[in-house]
DNA sequence: CGCGGCTTTGATGTTCATCAAGTAAAGTGG
DNA sequence: CCACTTTACTTGATGAACATCAAAGCCGCG
């Protein structure tokens, strides 16, 4: 039950305004796969032979470091396409992927995507366009965490949530409080302290994972600089 | 005394293979611009309306936040692409650029880029390439000195010039104690104090500016973890 | 020659990591 | 399904790493 991807409603807007022809190159390559939770869905040094876009559910970006520690460079959302951050300039990826939250994954083979960008100039473009965003969002937040101070990182990631992620004040956190502090750079111990701290504040309502924000512009200022 | 691009012995293998009518664009775009120590060539936020390569010089990439304090994000040097963070995400520059040592720039129009972007995919997939690999090698560093106690961070600086800028076991630091701080995240104070420990530990001799690696070994194991 | 920015060292204070210890929750195997 | 093990969560106490403050010498530049 495969959807053409001419008809895809979670098309992309990269893969507007192809031709027939590539389209058809697009149907012949694509294939569809679900993950479930906890799933890795390639390893840091596998080989990369597919573009992967992530239609639903939600990712985890990350790298190995030492024994039993992982650096966690970002979270991937509905739309967002994964590995592409090495696709052009490695052979190999540079990053793992598990999955956070159930996904449905659409893999193209690279040979395709390299075709479509030699017969289409637009396609190049607007690929080049969204590379530097996602590349430019990723350096943004890496250089804005290691200005903040441990608050502010805090504040930021809740905000992150809350409007990037589930577009609401009222949400399950999707992952642990080890894995917040592997993605901005904190101890397990210092995530909890801060959250508990902001829930004596009456700053945010927390009860396990679930956090409803309640007072927005305090946060937003703690997080601007706190 | 302008150089033809296709006989431009700086030239970057970006160019390489292009049709004759495609230098010719490039020849009919490209101009030549020398910069002196400290100018400006460009601020975040004024409009990209050029592609820009480094043939010659060193440069400082880096943000202004708040008051009298920059976050330098990286250092340019010979046959880098400049500006190319932002050209195809936004339409103006987000990080400022200033001339650490006396640099000669091309200066090629966005629009002769775009087109040879439709005309030939070998150079778009090229460009995709070099993109990639910057962005690529920037957020690695980042993440890098993000993990480093402040002595991992001051060696690695160290190597960094030593091994990817200078290719010399002994060289001028092209910048101050402040700025080193301001691309590793520390106190001015205490890139002085460390500095002054690996004098005192005979790993470096340092004079001034000027800097001799007396224990290769020694600085990268510090680097990599101490 | 005097002003402002860079460099240096020492003293002090704050922030955050680490250690420890206990409870709760979530897998796991019999 | 229950006993068991592991992993997550939480709080407090302690110490190390780093920022901040202060003061003085140096250097380049108008």
């Amino acid at each position: 039950m495969s959807t053409i991807c001419e008809d895809c409603i979670y098309r992309s807007y990269l893969f507007n305004g192809l031709s027939q022809e590539e389209y058809g190159l697009l149907n012949l390559s694509k294939k569809e796969a679900s993950y479930g939770k906890g799933e890795i869905i390639y390893r840091e040094g596998e080989t990369i032979k597919n573009f992967l876009y992530l239609k639903e559910g939600l990712l985890k970006v990350f790298k190995t470091i030492g024994k039993n520690k992982e650096q966690i460079i970002g979270i991937a959302g509905p739309r967002d396409f994964i590995g592409l951050l090495s696709a052009f300039s490695k052979s190999r990826y540079i990053y793992s992927i598990s999955v956070i939250e159930p996904s449905e994954i659409c893999i193209i083979d690279m040979k395709t995507i390299q075709r479509i960008i030699q017969s289409n100039g637009s396609f190049a473009t607007t690929l080049l366009t969204k590379l530097s965003q996602m590349h430019d969002q990723l350096l943004e937040t890496r250089l804005s965490i290691s200005q903040k101070n441990l608050r502010g990182r805090t504040a930021y990631i809740i905000l992150m949530f809350a409007v990037e992620i589930y577009n609401s004040h009222r949400f399950d956190l999707p992952i642990s409080r080890k894995e917040i502090g592997e993605l901005i750079d904190m101890r397990t111990e210092n995530v909890i302290r801060i959250l508990s701290e902001f829930r004596k504040d009456r700053i945010i309502k927390i009860e396990g994972k679930n956090i409803e924000i309640l007072e927005m512009n305090r946060l937003a200022q703690i997080s601007e600089f706190g």
